[in-house]
DNA sequence: GTACGATGCGGACCGACGGTCCGCTTCAAT
DNA sequence: ATTGAAGCGGACCGTCGGTCCGCATCGTAC
């Protein structure tokens, strides 16, 4: 079909590329101020190969986010409990959300960036979706907990990564005191 | 003290900048192709005056959302039950949330363009605040309810103005359905 | 009504940024 | 070695938020 081998340099290049987008948005304070320029002069590359190579700005950050993102994709996919499908909801539903705010913890300045892309919101970007219709379902299977839909994005709200930022970054939160708390949380929504 | 008498042709501009800026957010669908150009022209008033009068673009948001708000605010700190002081604590917390989601609804545009602002995330307002500590203590005068630092941060992140925007706007969720949905939500949480 | 100083007006102007364009280089298939 | 195309790079463009400053307008004192 419409398989073309990739050129060496192109390879080369997407990966510095990569590289250097995180090196500088993992410094940078406010993700807004790492510009194109920044990332391509980083990388050594000129702005044409980067914009050639993602599109534009939200397909950078879209890619690097993708890729940090995919072990805890796989681990929900197809992993062990109570990560994994074979999980019972109840138990599932936190371990999900528990593993959504590591990620967020972990790479804050990413889930920042993607955040702050504007023009689109989060709820646009295709993994939203996803997460909200594996929580959903999961909570639909919990006998005596209607509403499966509004909850679901009800507690996806409350690890957005803004408000981690916020209560991390500003406030003095730790993280497993955050973890706690956002473990609390969940089981009282879940009764 | 340092009091001066504004002059006349100041206050009208302001106000008609305030009312074209108002007209022209609720007419396009993203906020962010607003300009300020645009509201200065809208207005009949140059962009230096628009500047002037408010700073910069995330000032004339602010003092726009803040008009709007204030009525709410006002019925919250002053006014009757359920969201005046007088009312319990059990039932001011979910009443304060609808009046925030019915708010939201009415003013998704201004609340969207708030939050679009970029490099202020929506903790930074200074409304925030006010509300988060407002729910906190309600939510501390309720018997049983642990944690009510992180649980307000939670209840507010689900009227959060992109997430009403998706519910209602890209899916077709009615204004009273998701009023139900966010209340049964909200009297969960409270056990 | 006139004169005058301060307040505010307005739009040309600026710097920065995301994104494009196109002549030139480099790759890899033959 | 040849060759055509895939990719490179950085000059260039349009737009936008924000500034600047000569000039008009307002309020006040007389």
């Amino acid at each position: 079909m419409t398989e073309r081998k990739p050129r060496s340099d192109a390879v080369r290049n997407r990966a510095s590329l990569l590289a250097a987008a995180e090196e500088l948005f993992a410094r940078s304070a406010r993700p807004e101020d790492v510009t194109m320029a920044d990332v391509a002069a980083a990388a050594g590359v000129g702005k044409g190969s980067l914009f050639r190579a993602f599109g534009d700005r939200t397909g950078l950050i879209r890619a690097l986010y993708a890729a940090r993102l995919e072990p805890v994709e796989r681990a929900v996919a197809e992993g062990p409990a109570p990560l994994g499908p074979s999980a019972p909801p109840a138990e599932r539903v936190p371990a999900v959300l528990d593993a959504l705010l590591c990620f967020k913890l972990d790479h804050r300045h990413l889930a920042l960036a993607l955040e702050a892309t504007g023009s689109d919101s989060p709820y646009r970007a295709e993994h939203y979706d996803r997460w909200h219709g594996l929580l959903r379902s999961a909570l639909e299977r919990i006998p005596g907990l209607p509403d499966g839909d509004f909850t679901a994005h009800a507690l996806l709200a409350a690890v957005r990564a803004d408000l981690v930022e916020h209560l991390v970054g500003t406030r003095g939160m730790g993280r497993e005191e955050l973890r706690s708390r956002l473990a609390d949380f969940t089981a009282r929504v879940l009764g």
